[in-house]
DNA sequence: AATTATTGCGCAATAA
DNA sequence: CTTATTGCGCAATAAT
């Protein structure tokens, strides 16, 4: 990692050198810019990252409560003729998808 | 929001002032050093809060994925009833909690 | 060895 | 007036 803050000083070497020192300086600048405006885009990018995810995790917390309910309702159902308190014929020819349906509605 | 840049020069005004000068700036830059801290702390929070979303999701992916394939199961089985093919005898004192436990590792 | 990329720091403008 | 935030440039140094 660099040690980063100013040490020395080292600042532009003799005149003849100037040039070069201004022409590094100017494309070190450059290279600075470049940097800075990617780490932001980076930033923006995760901060958009976590909009989308807490998106994807309500429609999925949805969908658990609703294939929770719908579990639910046909547990009982079954239970309920297990323990011979509904008359079997009564499931003949349920609309399964309607019952669902209708039990989630409530 | 600041126009940011160095657009005049204002260097340190005459002597006299040149100690409030000093602390003024020296104030500056310690107030720069926390803005940026804390910047890049809510930076770090946001990253974390990806990976935490991810983690939440994958456990939400998983509960659905497990509930889709229960709610498949009761739902042949009812019209596996529904349709007479299974003798309703057959249901009673069945071990819903077991069959979908097992139903699980298919 | 040279060039670019990244980062801590300070300055100044200006926002709050 | 004070502190907070931000664009910019410098220099060190990491990375390529």
């Amino acid at each position: 990692m660099p040690r980063r803050g100013r040490v020395k000083k080292e600042g532009p070497e003799s005149g003849e050198d100037s040039d070069d020192y201004r022409k590094r300086r100017d494309r070190n600048n450059l290279a600075v810019k470049r940097s800075r405006v990617k780490s932001k885009q980076k930033t923006q990018e995760t901060v958009n990252r976590v909009t989308e995810l807490r998106n994807e995790n309500s429609v999925l917390e949805e969908k658990v409560k609703t294939l929770t309910k719908e579990l639910s309702f046909l547990k009982e159902l079954f239970l309920a003729h297990a323990s011979n308190n509904v008359d079997p014929r009564k499931f003949d020819g349920l609309d399964l998808q309607k019952l669902l349906q209708d039990n989630e509605t409530k």
